[in-house]
DNA sequence: AAGACGTGGAG
DNA sequence: TCTCCAAGTCT
């Protein structure tokens, strides 16, 4: 940093650009919700479902789990699979589970009080560096800075970082800067304000750098290219499958089956699905559903119901739903899953689910009302 | 340290 | 249609 050639390590020009910050954040600044609260839980919520996730998509959600667990200690009480259920869709399920458990401990260990400092928040389970600064710099005044998404996008062009942005000696510099620029008088207006600015004028494409407080100051724009920054690695290329999931019929119900803790999806309730084999037919794919996931091989599979495409990380599924009788037997699982149950459509409603059995869910739901 | 972990909206 | 990626964490 001290080498830099940016004006920035002035450190009568770093106040100016706080100051100027400050000022447009005042001005500018979203109403969001989370900004009207004083209360630690909501604000640690709030961070908790932003996390890769888009402010749209949290709004009604943070609204509405608030509603249903007002305090730590209510969502403490509450079993895991509700508070999984109320995570339905939301992705990264891990961080209802670590959520979950975090206040747990907040409510048997701090009595009900989440901690207010970094080094203390980063021991709950899901408070990394990111979340824990933010709380404690949001809830409790504590002067940390944080480093997210936004304000690494804002600092690399602000200071033209030639440097992998996610490289260990790129992240370095980058918390270098943020706590060198940091204003100690207001931290949690400051690194709100940088992600405000991240968020809606220092865009990935197309930066508004005509509206920028720290236009003056930024070499990315004077580089003439800012959206060069920051450097990344490219990303891996799409990857392609398909995927057979089965309605597997036994006296008027279906089976589903509990994924487990810790692997993807864990906790959510599904159809016996799998992925079919280079060249594999799907009947054949169906059939291996039943036999494998559920040590169901006297089902008969009767024949297709439903296509869908979805993407899930970097694969794009052709997702193919089958009709099978599950004949006799007992239903024996193995890993990933861990329980299961025949239920009937409506029942499966009340299950966390992911996006896509969300989706089967409904169709089957609508199909069983028709008769 | 690199890779896994979801989803939906924007351009 | 398709790529990019959003207030990251964990292993």
């Amino acid at each position: 940093m001290k080498d830099s050639p940016s004006p920035l390590t002035n450190a009568p020009r770093r106040s100016a650009f706080r100051r100027r910050l400050l000022r447009w954040y005042d001005r500018e600044k979203r109403r969001l919700p989370w900004r009207e609260t004083v209360d630690p839980y909501a604000i640690w919520l709030s961070e908790i479902m932003l996390q890769q996730t888009t402010v749209a998509t949290v709004l009604p959600r943070w609204e509405r789990f608030l509603a249903r667990w007002p305090t730590v200690e209510e969502l403490a009480a509450a079993p895991a699979a509700e508070v999984l259920h109320e995570w339905s869709g939301l992705g990264y399920y891990a961080r209802a589970r670590n959520l979950h458990r975090a206040a747990g401990i907040v409510a048997r260990e701090h009595a009900g009080r989440l901690p207010s400092t970094v080094e203390e928040l980063r021991r709950l389970p899901g408070m990394g560096p990111y979340t824990a600064a933010a709380v404690a710099s949001i809830a409790f005044g504590e002067a940390v800075a944080v480093l997210d998404a936004n304000v690494e996008r804002v600092l690399a062009r602000l200071v033209a970082l030639e440097e992998d942005s996610r490289s260990a000696g790129g992240k370095r510099h980058l918390r270098e800067w943020a706590a060198a620029l940091l204003d100690p008088n207001r931290p949690g207006d400051h690194n709100q304000a940088l992600m405000e600015l991240g968020a809606t004028l220092c865009t990935p494409k197309a930066p508004a750098c005509g509206r920028c407080p720290a236009a003056g100051d930024c070499l990315g724009r004077r580089s003439g290219q800012p959206e060069r920054y920051p450097l990344r690695p490219a990303r891996a290329p799409m990857e392609q499958a398909r995927e057979v999931a089965l309605v597997l019929a036994r006296g008027g119900r279906f089976l589903v089956l509990r994924r487990q803790d810790g692997v993807s999806f864990g906790g959510m309730w599904e159809l016996p699905r799998v992925r079919c084999t280079a060249n594999e037919e799907p009947g054949k794919a169906a059939h291996r559903a039943a036999r494998e996931l559920a040590r169901l091989p006297a089902a008969k599979v009767t024949g297709p119901l439903l296509e869908l495409r979805h993407t899930v990380m970097r694969t794009k599924i052709h997702l193919m739903l089958w009709r099978a009788a599950a004949g006799a037997g007992a239903v024996s699982l193995r890993p990933p899953h861990c329980e299961f149950r025949w239920i009937r459509p409506r029942d499966w409603a009340e299950l966390p689910k992911s996006s896509t059995q969300a989706r089967i869910a409904r169709y089957l739901l609508r199909e069983g009302q028709k008769k």
